[in-house]
DNA sequence: CTGTATCCCCAGAGATACTG
DNA sequence: CAGTATCTCTGGGGATACAG
């Protein structure tokens, strides 16, 4: 849909945004960035209230786009850990911007998204 | 939920990725970042196919997000005309460098989203 | 021209129970 | 432990007609 002002086609975005926009998906993202490696149940817990069905669901969806892998170990009981590909962690880098332009405004309106999320900020600000 | 990596927090990240990830609402954006200002039927027809009622939902989701804003003029026949907020502007620079990752992306994939966006990348900026 | 007012549809997301 | 298999439900989005 041609360029915006800045020159940039936006075409590329529609893949992605549909991706992160997803339910939980930047959850699982920020989660396996923090943790590096992390478990089925792991990731349950830490996104609390997600569904087995959703959380697979969205595990497909995120191994589908190269953002994470999967990893099975033939053990009984079983064990699959799951991980960020280098891509994941350069999305992670690409959405930088657009948080800190996201808590500017959040900061302008005084809205406190959660109070776990109070007093961080960017390391530098 | 913590902070990833980088000692981001994902949170303010939820409200904008709820707004940008509405239907048509990168391409109201980008239209009105390429245009600088449009009525609402310029809307209508650059977004080929999108009902009045998607488009009056989505411009005043984007009204109060505070990244467009519209001015009507007390004519016969009625006229209004939208355009980025300072704030919209901000945006668009904020999600260059994930569309720089994406555009990475589709690359890779050989993927082409759209003949009219081909041969498009950074001019410049 | 710039929108409301209705009605409809279905994909995404959740709840729950069950399996290899 | 790590998922399926079903079922349900909601609301975002579309179509269409109409109004100021």
């Amino acid at each position: 849909m041609k360029k915006d002002s800045n020159g940039v086609c936006l075409c590329p975005l529609e893949g992605i945004i549909t991706t992160i926009s997803k339910k939980w998906a930047m959850q699982v993202i920020s989660a396996l960035g923090h943790h590096n490696r992390l478990r089925f149940n792991d990731l349950m817990s830490i996104l609390d209230g997600v569904s087995p069905k959703s959380l697979t669901d969205l595990l497909k969806e995120l191994q589908k786009k190269g953002l994470i892998r999967r990893e099975a170990f033939p053990e009984v009981p079983p064990k699959v850990e799951y991980f960020l590909t280098d891509d994941g962690k350069q999305l992670c880098e690409a959405i930088i911007p657009l948080i800190k332009w996201a808590e500017k405004q959040d900061d302008l309106r005084q809205e406190i998204c959660n109070p776990t999320c109070k007093s961080t900020s960017y390391s530098s600000k």
